[in-house]
DNA sequence: GTCTATACTGTGATAGAC
DNA sequence: GTCTATCACAGTATAGAC
């Protein structure tokens, strides 16, 4: 995405870019992203500034970084749904493994739920967008019926909204969350199947 | 909320307080709170800078500013359910009122989506959300399974996430996706009272 | 190819005169 | 109640060291 060199290493010690990637998103999922000033970043790299410059355009960059591989595994998701019959098996498999897939991505998701209007910039908000919309074409026909429509967009955003948003009781119910909300987000496609 | 003179006139043209509101939310929406300076604001309204903080101690207080009728809506809202019977027909009654009072606070609810990141300092945002946890628990009970407390909580999501994230194939649509939201999420605290 | 030094513009915010 | 003047700091850009 960047013209920085991306994968330069296959190694085991992190290269610069994925360093700064890791202090930035503990920096705004601590701060926030607008109080999270560059100079931050770079004094707990031990670098400059200038220097992130070098590995990403602009700080909203380092932030539309993060969804990178989080994209590669819905597009493979959707891309596997795309073989598959159009029936409710396949749509209670594609939300099973959405399911699985955010459970590898909250603190992104989080981050992108909660900053999302500093993302909108120059659509790289909308890339996230135009991926959810492809799952929920999987999930229903075009010419759906409204309620239809809304159910399936439902059953995809309360597999992590519900995640993030829903106030817990105690920290050792997460897991119990994700169970609870991919019972509902399924029963939502199966409603939309008896009608 | 804040020092300044708030309901000084209960006249016909409005106070500078409220022009700068409706100045603010306009920028806002348009161009995202973090994009959208004091310096447009106050040159939007023919005054400087330094104006507006007579008006409002930060930038953070202007956005915090938009809440507050919808506060007291959501308020008078959770005050009449308190008076009511905890069973079926209150709660969908108080999912119908919910759904109108978003109705008439779309603007600001969207922009509140949109930039929660940005309102979470000083607890601003904890506000909204614990009326909204207010709201919650008069929808199910506190010892409720889990899933059930999680449907009524998508219960309430669904009824203003939708009509801000749902892709809309055409404007036209606005009505139909309230009103199918509301079918939807009175279906969710149905299924409650099923099991 | 990777970084430092340095500088620029614009921001949110404050103090004090009118 | 609004202004001018000023502040520290933000994100950004580039020239050049290694």
């Amino acid at each position: 995405m960047t013209e920085a060199p991306r994968e330069a290493r296959e190694q085991n010690q992190p290269s610069t870019r994925e360093r700064i990637q890791q202090t930035a998103i503990a920096l705004f999922s601590e701060h926030g992203y607008e109080h999270t000033s560059l100079r931050e970043i770079a004094e707990h790299l031990g670098v400059t500034k200038a220097a992130l410059y070098y590995h990403f355009k602009t700080k909203e960059d380092i932030a539309a970084s993060f969804f990178e591989s989080y994209a590669v595994d819905l597009d493979r998701i959707c891309d596997w749904g795309d073989t598959q019959p159009r029936e409710l098996g396949t749509r209670t498999e594609l939300l099973r493994r959405y399911a699985e897939v955010i459970r590898s991505h909250v603190p992104v998701l989080r981050f992108m739920q909660n900053n999302q209007a500093a993302l909108t910039r120059l659509d790289r908000m909308s890339v996230f967008r135009l991926r959810q919309q492809r799952l929920h074409a999987l999930l229903v026909e075009a010419d759906a019926a409204l309620i239809n429509r809304l159910r399936a967009w439902d059953a995809i955003t309360t597999l992590y909204s519900n995640w993030i948003t829903f106030p817990r009781v105690d920290d050792s119910e997460e897991e119990e969350i994700r169970e609870a909300s991919l019972q509902i987000s399924i029963g939502m496609i199966e409603a939309n199947a008896a009608s």
